[in-house]
DNA sequence: TAATCTCTCCATCAATTGATGGAAGCATTT
DNA sequence: AAATGCTTCCATCAATTGATGGAGAGATTA
């Protein structure tokens, strides 16, 4: 039988998980700063207080969230390192932005949080080093842009970088640039796929 | 003789001219939330109080400043037309590149600025409506991506919106990029401007 | 010189916000 | 039942922050 402290963990029914849950949609909307513990706390439904006793410092939860945020990113890019494997190089990046698309679309606080984590130079120290440069290196090798994963290139590693970024911001700036498009959500995302799509087949397939 | 009204309109110099080019630069570093008038002021040298005698309240200094930037880009755009008309695609679109990456460089918080103003769901609502629309049009008709500025398909605004962000995200992000690539920041600037045409000249030019 | 105007700063306010102490409720253990 | 431990909320604090009133300095005008 499970003790308290035990289902404190893992019980997604647990008061810390779901101040935890809250705790991701309202950073991933707002930003830190303009997020406040009261906000949390009332979009859970409880006094700050028990916020407080539950995960200390606001900075402490924020770290849980980016930390939750990055485990997740690194499973789904290990699911289409596996999925991709063995095909043709235009098929993987298909696949690949595929797969990505899907999973940010449908949780676009990921996608906030990171950008957040990029651009805010906030004068509270919170930062999220999503240990980008390991998983940069993992996509150019999975892309096979690279013989091994530890010789990618600069230039390799840029041309990743600027996908992935490209990504990012369709996502984050959808009620941004939705409307500039004139577009349906499903439209959007159709359009915000085949665009990747667009540019990136013809830049990696190209022979030079 | 101009009178004193008229040169606080008008001259750098003046008081009001000095504080908008702080606001500028602090907005541009910690954005709206976590600027404070405070800093604003100290970056000047002066009193909050003197701040407010000139521009009111922060929401206005701040609606300046994006005002400001929007008419920069704006005439930006049109030097890279004026430049580009008459070169080939290929060219065209390494010659905007180039032009907007020195721009954009030599003027970071333009481009953390208009980061913000997509993505920062703020409580306060001051946004920019930078008029994207038209001139992400303009440039869709200056790269001959549009037989003329008013039938600019969807796809079309996409990809030049995509790469738009991708220059954005390299000068916002260059603190977290360039440790990631290890470069300096010359370097930096070389292999931003070779990945962006890197991504768009093949995927522009191809034949279908 | 006196009156007016422009500009600047000091002092202060009210609201917000991160954070904490302590009391009360409730279940579990002894 | 009594004691213990865990969880929650109310009340409150100190610091920060946007904003203002008013006094004074200096220049300009009458």
């Amino acid at each position: 039988m499970p003790s308290r402290l035990e289902r404190a963990r893992k019980d997604p029914n647990s008061m810390k998980a779901k101040i935890l849950a809250s705790a991701r949609r309202v950073f991933g909307e707002y930003g830190y700063n303009d997020t406040t513990t009261r906000m949390i706390a009332g979009d859970v439904g409880i006094d700050i207080s028990t916020l407080y006793y539950h995960w200390g410092e606001k900075q402490d939860l924020y770290e849980a969230v980016l930390i939750e945020i990055s485990g997740e990113i690194q499973q789904k890019l290990s699911e289409v390192e596996k999925k991709v494997s063995g095909q043709s190089l235009a098929t993987r990046l298909e696949l690949a932005i595929d797969m990505m698309s899907d999973y940010l679309f449908s949780h676009p606080e990921v996608s906030n949080l990171i950008l957040f984590g990029y651009f805010n130079k906030t004068r509270h120290g919170v930062t999220l080093d999503i240990s980008m440069s390991k998983y940069i290196s993992n996509i150019a090798f999975a892309m096979g842009l690279s013989k091994t994963r530890e010789t990618v290139s600069t230039e390799a590693k840029a041309r990743i970088l600027a996908v992935w970024n490209t990504v990012l911001n369709f996502i984050s700036g959808e009620n941004f640039f939705r409307p500039l498009l004139d577009t349906s959500r499903e439209e959007y995302i159709r359009v915000v796929k085949e665009t990747l799509k667009f540019i990136l087949v013809p830049a990696f397939t190209a022979k030079k």
